[in-house]
DNA sequence: CGCAGTAATTGAATCGTTTTATTCGAGCTC
DNA sequence: GAGCTCGAATAAAACGATTCAATTACTGCG
């Protein structure tokens, strides 16, 4: 009873197998009766369709790949989310890749997938994989980029806007009427780093008496953040910032650390602060933070939309770039709730730690 | 040129489809001479292989499901990471089904992977799906069960032993000379939660005048966490545990933020601090904490062992229970680092935050 | 020189489903 | 009642790789 296939169950119901694929495929092509007693052999059999034989046939696969720099990033991990769940609504698996920004791990998987036949790939790349990502399109199969910019308009793409991100931030800082900010970040060789820079700067175009001051960080890390905001207690206090919009929230929660609870200032009445991302730690911090956050489930929910048309007709189908704007989630940390308190900003939202299970 | 297959790589080199089958399968049966022709035109054509007929002819596929109850929970991305990279080493697809602790998305989930024919499922179940399971091994397809206590031993499982956990993290603060011990945690009902409990009471045995109190938590989270900790604040300092177990790291996080920040105790001098599950920004905490470190991304390794070792012989194998041992990271939380300070503690290891890219 | 034995290659059958052209009837119209 | 159409069901031909029994080519040996 290894392998039940349509002929078993045609022959139990007493009709062709071609019936029986109709009865599946075209149920209205079927007369109620047979219907019935197709459906009933099936259960009875316990019948389950063999995808290997309904893609060789059809010559197209219900499953998507996913190639992901870092699974463990909870900005991929929540790509991910969105993307397995759009593509389960439409009834296609997710083949999970990672690629852990290694890009001989990332060929790799390439031509795994490419053998498994998906209907497309997401794909956030590490290395320039254009012409394989162009050989692939020959063969039908397209590719969506997750998160990078592009010059290569030919792809789709789905990404967010940073600059605007960066806009966002300190646009809200000046609305608090804070006029020295500082922002922290690096290494700006990082694209992300340097777009929320360029916002950050944008913002300030046309608001007078305000002064933009730019702390390099080595890295994006907690203890990083918390080194720059020692360093910024050790200064006269005339000569400290009064806001500071941090490249990500690692950093920010490291300059809370070092500002706040090592240093003895006050988170906002001293120095108001924005992080980036909105980590669920965010809402959790001593101080809630103030973070803007990246639809990130969204993304990938997009990117599978975007591939699913491409394939739906690959020749008249015209790729897309969707930018998405990033939002702002206003928190404790620049005055959105209670001063420097306990309770939960105002942002709050599906992905906080708070909510989180054990594990 | 949309589709390259072996008949047409078979006629490019001059050869008959099977020999090129020969060349791709068995090389050692093929002459050095016709081996080159047929990577030539192979290689010239692009061809690939089509992975739908292989195991249409094989009546097996090169993929594993894996269906997690949240993938955004750390916990589970470690595994899946871990799961995902030994697959790949054995050139496995994974197939990733996210079940959001919904029995139906669960069901629906195992169905399509049915239908995909994969080798096997390694998965996290939510409700009680024996009977689908046993269902799936009539098919030759095992599942191997991820972090499931399991009465049922005809499947083979993977888990980590809480028990242990807790004895390890209240053994080690008896040995830092510590005597009121407290277990913050709860609601008692999730098994992780009462083992780690009773872990921690055995760990009192034979150790005079040491005593644990039990302080119920509503739930695992950083908030809670942090009103249990301002509790123990308001307390007579006589009446205060000389340490404290939490059973996790949201916890501990909101505890060291109410007993120090806010409540202006030390840890570890007054209090000394333990977590558990290791989780990314244990170590980033201001008081970096000492925790109990599961080998996630071991679990999804070993699973996907067990099952391809029960794949490769269906009959013969033997289930098995797997069953890992944690592991406690001392860190600052018990004085395992400097005093309260800034340096990263003993731990370290991989998966720090620390480390962490940007989105 | 012929024969056995091995190595290399071939061709046909097969996996399970979908699809397409075809057949079979029944019901209608004129 | 002959000719039609239309609905329902069928049989056969794909899809692309693998495998196995059969064939050919070749080597060495007696």
């Amino acid at each position: 009873m290894a392998a039940v296939n349509v002929r078993d169950v045609a022959a139990l119901a007493g009709v062709s197998l071609g019936t029986v694929s109709n009865a599946l495929n075209r149920p209205e092509r079927v007369s109620p009766a047979t219907l019935l007693r197709v459906q009933q052999a099936i259960d009875r059999l316990g019948f389950v369709r063999n995808d290997a034989a309904r893609q060789l046939r059809a010559g197209r696969s219900r499953s998507i790949g996913l190639i992901v720099l870092d699974i463990g990033n909870p900005f991929f991990t929540d790509v991910a989310t969105g993307a397995e769940d759009r593509a389960f609504e439409e009834g296609f698996a997710v083949l999970l890749g990672n690629s852990q920004g290694n890009p001989t791990r990332e060929a790799a998987h390439l031509d795994l997938f490419e053998e498994q036949r998906v209907r497309g790939m997401l794909v956030s790349p590490v290395a320039e994989i254009w012409p394989q990502l162009k050989r692939l399109r020959t063969r039908e199969i397209p590719a969506v980029l997750v998160d990078r910019a592009i010059s290569d308009t030919s792809f789709s793409s789905v990404s967010v806007d940073d600059i605007a991100g960066g806009t966002l931030a300190v646009t809200h800082l000046l609305g608090l009427g804070r006029r020295r900010i500082a922002f922290v970040g690096g290494p700006t060789k990082i694209r992300q780093v340097s777009d929320r820079l360029e916002g950050a700067s944008r913002a300030l175009d046309g608001v007078n008496g305000a002064t933009l001051e730019v702390l390099g960080a080595q890295a994006l890390t907690v203890l990083e953040g918390r080194r720059i905001g020692e360093a910024i207690v050790a200064r006269r206090p005339a000569d400290r910032p009064d806001a500071i919009f941090a490249a990500n929230d690692l950093l920010a929660v490291g300059l809370l650390q070092g500002l706040s609870m090592l240093g003895g200032l006050r988170v906002p009445d001293d120095i108001a602060l924005v992080g980036y991302d909105d980590i669920a730690f965010a809402a959790a911090a001593v101080v809630p933070l103030t973070s803007v956050r990246q639809p990130s489930a969204l993304l990938g929910r997009t990117a599978v939309d975007l591939l699913l048309a491409e394939s739906h007709d690959p020749g008249g189908f015209e790729p897309q770039q969707v930018v998405f704007t990033p939002e702002l989630v206003v928190r404790a940390s620049t005055g959105g709730g209670a001063g420097a308190g306990v309770s939960a900003g105002a942002g709050g939202g599906a992905g906080d730690l708070a909510g989180q299970e054990l594990t």
